[in-house]
DNA sequence: CTTTAAGCGGAACGTGAGTTCCGTTATTTC
DNA sequence: GAAATAACGGAACTCACGTTCCGCTTAAAG
């Protein structure tokens, strides 16, 4: 469930090897499969990473992931060549998961509704992971150049959520896709800081839906 | 304008002073006036900390505002025990005066137009002070503990306006002013990671005040 | 089983930030 | 003006954290 990378890694990830250039007129790079061992720490140093991140934030001292994962900071940095590499993996995975659930809601039926259902979505997904999403909008790394591709990404599919909502009359026409995620991160974030439960957050959501919807007349 | 502390500043404001505890029955405690320099080294770190915070927010180097100041670090720490008392002199500032602009608006007759006013005041004031506020909800230092009372201020003046608003029909009566406030400080911290100007930042305040108003006719 | 080197662990290093210390400077007092 | 001392400035210290280095361990190959 939590393991987003596929199981199975491939030797060579980021180490410099001491390849000479001479002979590398093989077949590009070569894969050797990794040891059993490395590859479980491989995914031991996910797993504790997403974990310890989900709960603690970027700012968590790399040596508590180590710690967590039961390897030695050594072996962290042999899979992983930064902090932020390892903060990348974790972070693009839940970004492509959020891209993908956005996509699942394209072809509802009812396009006011999908949209709605998708914020909810986001919201849960957000307050899970929170430290993660709370970094996403702030805190130390810039993630606007780490994380562009994703997040246009998301805007673009998010994009295409609120047209279909706003041509089915659903919601307001002057709300840009922007408003929206701003509002609805900005909502995470909050709760995240002022001890909200889940359905404290639900409740939050719902006031933004509430505030981009088409009223009911007119 | 940028001055909110007195001008005037009394010496022994956190120096451990040597007294020997055989005399002190005089008047309790003895003040002298500060000296020249001293008091208006007080008032420059004071305006450069205001500046600096507001302009960097929470997490810049002391050294930064030392500088700005014009005076050695030493200096800084004469007059302020730690960074983290001359943050909270700053913090306590700006939360007095929000709290004194929930107040202003206490008394208006349209008891909705005042909440949403004040709403988009505070939106305000948080944008332009960005970093504080956005530090006021996350980052490093506990506020909850440090501002308690501030805060505890706040919430109460802010549910006054709430339910003077609830009491005239002019929103919804199932919004906590946790929920207000959360929603606010929120949309402010996301407007300030995502590049919103202030018109931007007054939409989406827009947008949440709509998503508390009680439906039109119902 | 032996050999080889991939992989491991954690001590040690570098850096940046908060704080302290103390010799020097400037204000006040007489 | 000189003495006394409050205040200044910034070098140096401390501590936390990211990262590197290298001797040891262990999986894999023959």
């Amino acid at each position: 469930m939590t393991a987003t990378k596929g199981p199975l890694v491939e030797a060579n990830g980021h180490t410099l090897n001491a390849a000479d250039p001479s002979d590398d007129s093989r077949d590009s790079v070569e894969f050797r499969p990794m040891r059993a061992d490395a590859a479980r720490n491989h995914e031991k140093i996910l797993v504790a990473a997403e974990e310890t991140f989900a709960l603690e934030g970027v700012l968590v001292p790399i040596d508590t992931i180590a710690e967590r994962a039961g390897v030695g900071i050594g072996t962290l940095y042999r899979h992983f060549p930064t902090k932020e590499a390892l903060y990348e993996a974790i972070v693009t995975a839940r970004l492509t998961r959020l891209i993908d659930t956005a996509r699942n809601f394209e072809d509802d039926a009812d396009a006011g509704q999908a949209l709605f259902a998708f914020l909810h979505e986001f919201a849960r997904q957000a307050a899970e992971k929170r430290d993660l999403f709370e970094a996403l909008n702030r805190a130390g790394i810039d993630l606007k150049s780490q994380f562009s591709d994703l997040l246009e990404q998301l805007m673009r599919v998010v994009d295409v959520l609120r047209e279909r909502a706003v041509d089915c009359g659903a919601i307001k026409d002057d709300v840009s896709t922007g408003d929206i995620l701003a509002l609805i991160s900005g909502s995470c974030n909050a709760a995240g800081h002022n001890g909200f439960d889940h359905d404290g957050l639900q409740r939050l959501i719902n006031i933004v839906i509430a505030g981009i919807r088409q009223p009911a007349d007119r």
